[in-house]
DNA sequence: TATGGAAATGAAAATCATTTTCATTTCTGC
DNA sequence: GCAGAAATGAAAATGATTTTCATTTCCATA
């Protein structure tokens, strides 16, 4: 009994890795589709219900989602002119796993950030 | 300059462990205390800038604010009740040094959590 | 093909933590 | 004592998310 509608996912695919609720619905507008928020909000939820997108917490406190098994990587943001790079993990993944196991945490996932000045700033 | 109220310092300790600002004012004000929600908040938040306190999310996006040691360390937190473990970097502090070289980065820090399902969720 | 109920939809209102505004009070140094 | 700075808090604003509820779309079956 899926509540979710497809042209939602769809969006979170296209919009590859993380994006919130907010995001996705401006998306679908920007993309001239018809579609309302409370569809968008309703949809991101079944479908972290169904396991099929993560659920994170930014900062800000907005809620993001992203496809379950997507590749992951990571970024290197500079404070100056907020330019983002991505970069792979490496280390971390191994890392984030023997704590989790350590604790006996199923189900684990990690987020992981660096920031600085970059060679322009 | 500290913008903070001893009081709220004082209220926190009191809670042991994780209090939301929410909570931190119900305590003051159950406990007699007089006090505005909005010096609270403030107060909170000056802690969290001179890394007095540590600051989370909880699922329902409330900010919860905790004592933290003086070591650096990480958080593993769990989806489902909240709980937060702190944990040594690792591996993540020669991580982010190699990656922002790498990149030409200056005056780099990094933020990284690990969040799953704890062994009583 | 009609029809009736279930599910989906979305606009608008409600909720709720947090932030901002701004007038007032308390401190400080002189 | 006094001026200016800092702290305070009530009330309004903000912004994401949720709820309400009337309407529309589906779909199985008569």
């Amino acid at each position: 009994m899926s509540r979710s509608n497809p042209r939602v996912l769809n969006t979170l695919e296209r919009a590859g890795g993380f994006a919130s609720a907010q995001e996705v619905y401006h998306l679908m507008q920007r993309a001239g589709e018809s579609i309302g928020l409370t569809t968008v909000y309703r949809s991101l939820q079944s479908l972290a219900d169904d396991k099929i997108v993560d659920v994170l917490r930014r900062d800000d406190g907005e809620s993001i989602y992203r496809l379950c098994g997507d590749a992951h990587h990571h970024h290197l943001v500079c404070k100056g002119c907020g330019d983002a790079i991505e970069i792979p993990g490496g280390a971390i993944e191994k890392w984030a796993r023997t704590m989790a196991e350590e604790h006996g945490f199923r189900d684990v996932g990690h987020s992981a950030e660096i920031y600085g000045l970059c060679q322009k700033c």
